[in-house]
DNA sequence: TGAATCCATCTAGTTTTTCGATAGGTTGCA
DNA sequence: TGCAACCTATCGAAAAACTAGATGGATTCA
């Protein structure tokens, strides 16, 4: 050996050394001669250019500087497992990673329980998550960025997709507790939204695919002044100022009505009942995921069978 | 080769081709022959059992076991370049590691400035930091446990030890707003802490060195009824709760005495003056640290010079 | 269609690793 | 002290793995 090799098997050996306290023991267990892990050790010792044991003795002992690169060497042996382990889930069939993007809407505690279900399942299998507004959910699915997709009906159509509904989600429009609106108890008639900031949750309008189809349409818009935010988090943040008002999700704002940093408001328009966004899993039909992400598709599908309209029931269990 | 060998010359090879983009491509950045390079990538996908890259088309791409794959790869490879490079700092004349044994009084933000200025200097030395009682910073210096210790005059005495004064810590004695101790304004008379509780920072008692030293003898002791903790952290929560009184460093009670949580005793023992504990550096004379300790000794006295008395100033810098 | 790349495969030669044996050291016990 | 039971380093021969270079087939681009 030359000098800077530096094999994993070398490193191999050496955790061997440490834990069965001798050359001679740690081939042994390895089914080597003692002279193959003297051999190992000593390229080892040559590659790093540091003297790993101290051979005085009867056995043996781990140099300072041993002592403090068995830790680096141990981690990269448990990189180069996780490797392995998951180059084997994969040969048994199991995809290399699950892609999902989900849309705003999905309230994030039910998105954290699914993803802790996954990990216990599929310890090998990354899962990727992509979080869009709504149209672009559809979007990835069809151009195959994502394996599967969580999203309101919003989206461009394709025979392609195949869309099963999941759930409900409650949509309340509110206002900070500053804002003009807020101090209306009674119906708002829509004359008196027109002139006020509405704020919405707008796609960058990518319109490659599906050019004639339905898309970038803006659902839901009452006011004339209305802005456009990317995400639903910055859009809580927007109304929480008193920039302006909308609609969002029960589970998002539950928090704020309770503490009164935000107002419930009553639209004329939109009546007294709830106004219900229906939730749709997107995977497609001629492309399917493999096994694990059918997997996570079930169990998506009975975690919203339990709460059948996802209100805030999933965010209140997250307090005693 | 046989089948599950797995070399980082393969995995080094794997990586290269993905950013070259062909086998040919990475075989002239490794100066190998383009063949080397299919027959080590062909191992590997061997070990592995699975296909890493679809050989349809003119150069190699992904399959997406392979592009998943391609990151636990590079993690692999990453672990083992901070293993080499730490061995490089090692094969420099640096120490391995440098273990600090540092005692509850020294203020945990001096300590964190300390800690951090050594990582700039010296990123490839790990620090294991050891916070302990009086007594044992010395014995763990002492036995070589640790390279460096912080820690006040308590401990053993041996001629072994060096000793250097680093700074003083204003010690003031304190209870909780609701103790009855709390109440008394002017100077408390010896009598009157007979009969409470005094909380005391005290060691697990291991009288193994120097036996016949001043080991295991409790200062400041004034109570006839003593509770003993072992670390400052309970005891500062044991006297916020107002189960007893205790001297505690002033930069841990400092936000306490403002919120009016703790307040502050007049011992008429100890008069008015503040009782100061002095902060050492202990550092084994026969086995000095090596050039990285010693510069984290150079650097942790240069910190206490600057701030002469480690009072809330320290703590204090956190703050706007 | 032809030029330019690319990959897999084969052969022969080189390098690395293993084996088994030997020599020399340390530890602990009689 | 001497002996048994460990341990390690080292050596020569054999085995295994790797490399270079050449060849053939496939793909892409002009």
């Amino acid at each position: 050996m030359l000098s800077d090799a530096l094999t994993l098997d070398q490193l191999n050996l050496f955790v061997a050394v440490c834990e069965h306290g001798s050359f001679s023991a740690a081939g042994r267990h390895l089914h080597r001669v003692q002279s193959a892990v003297s051999y190992g050790i000593g390229n080892l010792e040559d590659a790093l250019d540091v003297p790993l044991f101290d051979r005085g003795g009867r056995r043996p002992v781990l140099t300072s500087a041993g002592r403090a690169l068995l830790r680096d060497a141990t981690m990269v042996l448990n990189s180069v497992g996780q490797l392995r382990r998951h180059a084997a889930s994969v040969a048994e069939g199991l995809e290399a990673e699950v892609a999902v993007a989900v849309g705003v809407l999905f309230p994030a505690t039910v998105l954290a329980q699914l993803c802790k279900a996954f990990q216990d399942e599929f310890p090998t299998v990354p899962l990727r998550l992509q979080t869009g507004v709504l149209g672009t959910v559809a979007t990835m699915v069809l151009s195959g960025a994502s394996d599967l997709g969580i999203s309101g009906p919003v989206g461009i159509e394709s025979p392609k997709l195949k869309r099963m509904q999941l759930a409900s989600v409650r949509l309340v429009p509110v206002a900070g507790e500053g804002h003009p609106l807020a101090a209306i108890d009674g119906p708002i008639p829509t004359t008196a939204l027109e002139d006020k900031v509405q704020i919405v949750i707008s796609e960058m309008a990518r319109r490659e695919v599906a050019d004639d189809g339905p898309a970038n349409v803006d659902y839901g818009v009452l006011s004339a002044r209305t802005w456009r935010v990317a995400d639903a988090g910055t859009k809580l943040t927007l109304i929480r100022a008193g920039l302006g008002w909308g609609s969002l999700p029960e589970h998002m704002v539950a928090e704020d009505l309770q503490k009164g940093t935000l107002k419930r408001l009553e639209v004329e328009e939109w009546g007294n009942g709830p106004r219900l966004a229906q939730l749709f899993s997107i995977v497609r039909g001629d492309a399917p995921p493999g096994p694990a992400g059918q997997w996570l598709l079930r169990h998506l599908r009975s975690l919203c069978e339990d709460a059948d309209t996802l209100t805030s029931a999933s965010s209140a269990s997250g307090h005693p």
